[in-house]
DNA sequence: TTGAAAGCGCTAACAA
DNA sequence: TTGTTAGCGCTTTCAA
């Protein structure tokens, strides 16, 4: 940064030289837009209109200038384009770059983007609370021009405070507002279909492996807030509030393991239903620990990410489209750059992947 | 953005007026430093370093603008800042999300960028060649203040010029430079662990599934590329020259799933070694639609993902701490924004992790 | 259709 | 120690 004192700008030559350890190094500037105007014997309005595509260039000073930009190999800098309106830049907050499912929400929204003039950047956070907000607000500090943010754990005000500066997305919570679209899966359905399915194979002892407090705190509107609370009313409705278990775990697979293996040192259910697939094979891999079989304790997990599918997992789960939910959110966004003021709110529909994971209840050993 | 024309910036009351379909809209501006300057009574200058911690402020003067800056929530803007300067940013480039390796990089990265005043962004390519490209320009066009980029299929005179402007560590690829950092897995190493492995097994037969001509062009200095020449120079020390068996694929499990199926309809190895981790569980799949198991034919992976120590899947692979190598990046990173000119190069070493993916080769069937 | 010029929010040289 | 001021590279009015 001071090294910024020693810059002398030479206009003309589109050299640049600096004084680095007392002697004076001389590189090549970067083209700007002067450069290019010089070039091509235009304005720097005349540069500008071509680069934007807008109105009132003709034909011959659009040719010359896109020679000129060639020529000198010139790249708008985005943050002088920011400073006076669009960063064309989309930023995804995102909460846990180790789960496989946010990265399909990634993978969709990257799809979405393709062909158009923005650049998606990720803002990882990797932890709970705190540094989701810190991620957001890096992205709103670097001006995109839209924001998606994975179920934050912020309240709605504070969305709603960025979302009156900024075009947002908010994916997973079920809190709407007009101030922000928003894009979920159906987590009360998804949660219906996995306790009927576990129901029907004739499990009562189901136990829930769930977020921590702060994470489903009930009226939050996050996904796990919701499946868990979906569990408590059907445990309730199938008469089973004798049997209702919840254990809260950590974000990643580890903690599941840990975690599973503290429930079972304590005692074994015969199902555990889990907030999502990363958690979930963390508990198969406790089950395994504790050489448990499938047919003993059956496992339903959330998501559906690739390797549930695979052969020797297996594992039982729903699924619920991250690619389509990663566009869809781009696409709002989009919309919102281009005007829209009407809140949208778009949900996509879940669907139960049995496996072998999940299996009839065993007969319950005498007492 | 044509929205701007009827934006009416009111600097005293820090109400921003906007014409929205016929209504004049009116919305709380995000305060700047000039707000903060007037309200502490201080100049721009004196509030611009106390956010930077500069040297020449008063304990007194500090108080006051902290106090105004906290009032007014005051957030420098990355934009303006950036085009005096540093945009306070570390961007990196991932070639394909999905390869929950380049996540750890991800990961150690993140760790090692915590308590500093720099944010992470992570633009994703998700194809190979043109895109990387892509995604590096859009992060130099951001003006991040340093670049990782994770095996780029750029030529290194590129990546040189690019260096000449931006700090970049390349992660990956052998190639050197002077002009930028680089970060590597000891492939060779790493090849070395897996063929001696197998080798001792007994395997002759043993297949190399690897990534595109391009990506593995000789002389390239990428990882893929390295480890197949490895394997053949290997083969051929073992007198193997006849049994060399080189298979391309894609960049994601589905591609080496269907791949490594076409070669199991046209012949049967004892041994398969895939040049990574995410390929190598499209290949068990594979193995397994065809119903081989591992007894059969044995795979070997590369990285050490997460998942391959999974007791159901038990790949054999080589372990690289991909946290280690994203932490070391940052560090050189921050050392040439800190000032340092001298190139360096750093390598981790590789372990080989056997598990029940690799087993003693099979005897012969007759002919 | 084209260009001159103002200004976005910051930093840093320099003067006071 | 503090403030004045000249830009950084763009976009956008507005006048020609």
């Amino acid at each position: 940064m001071q090294e910024r004192s020693s810059v002398y700008r030479d206009t003309e030559s589109r050299f640049r030289h600096r004084r680095r350890e007392g002697e004076i190094v001389t590189a090549l500037r970067a083209a700007t837009i002067e450069d290019v105007a010089r070039r091509a014997g235009v304005s720097r309005a005349a540069v500008s209109k071509v680069i934007r595509n807008a109105y009132g260039v003709s034909p011959a000073m659009r040719e010359r200038v896109n020679a000129a930009i060639e020529a000198l190999d010139y790249r708008p800098r985005v943050a002088a384009r920011a400073m006076r309106g669009s960063s064309f830049t989309i930023g995804i907050e995102l909460p846990h770059i180790g789960n496989p499912f946010f990265t399909k929400i990634v993978a969709g929204a990257t799809a979405a983007l393709t062909g158009t003039e923005y650049q998606l950047i990720i803002a990882p956070a990797d932890v709970d609370g705190e540094e989701g907000v810190r991620a957001i607000g890096a992205l709103a500090d670097r001006q995109v021009d839209g924001i998606i943010a994975i179920s934050p754990l912020v309240a709605p005000e504070w969305l709603e405070r960025l979302a009156a500066r900024v075009p947002v997305v908010m994916l997973g919570r079920h809190d709407r507002s007009v101030a922000y679209d928003t894009v979920t899966g159906d987590d009360a359905e998804g949660t219906r279909l996995v306790m009927e399915h576990l129901l029907g194979l004739g499990h009562r002892r189901i136990v829930h492996l769930t977020r921590s407090e702060e994470v489903t705190r009930p009226g939050s509107g996050n996904p796990h807030a919701i499946r868990l609370e979906r569990y408590l009313a059907h445990m309730h409705d199938a008469g089973l509030d004798d049997c209702i278990r919840v254990v809260r775990t950590g974000l990643d697979e580890e903690s599941a393991r840990l975690d599973t293996r503290a429930l079972l040192d304590a005692e074994t259910p015969t199902a555990i239903f889990v907030g999502n697939d990363e958690l979930a094979l963390g508990t198969l891999r406790a089950l395994n620990d504790h050489g448990l079989s499938p047919a003993e304790v059956s496992v339903v997990g959330y998501d559906d990410v690739d390797i549930a599918s695979y052969p020797a997992i297996s594992l039982t789960t729903v699924n619920q489209s991250g690619e389509a939910m990663g566009e869809r959110a781009v696409r709002l966004l989009l919309e919102r750059i281009q005007g829209r003021t009407e809140p949208t709110h778009f949900s996509v529909e879940p669907t139960l992947k049995v496996r072998g994971s999940t299996q009839p209840v065993p007969p319950e050993p005498a007492p």
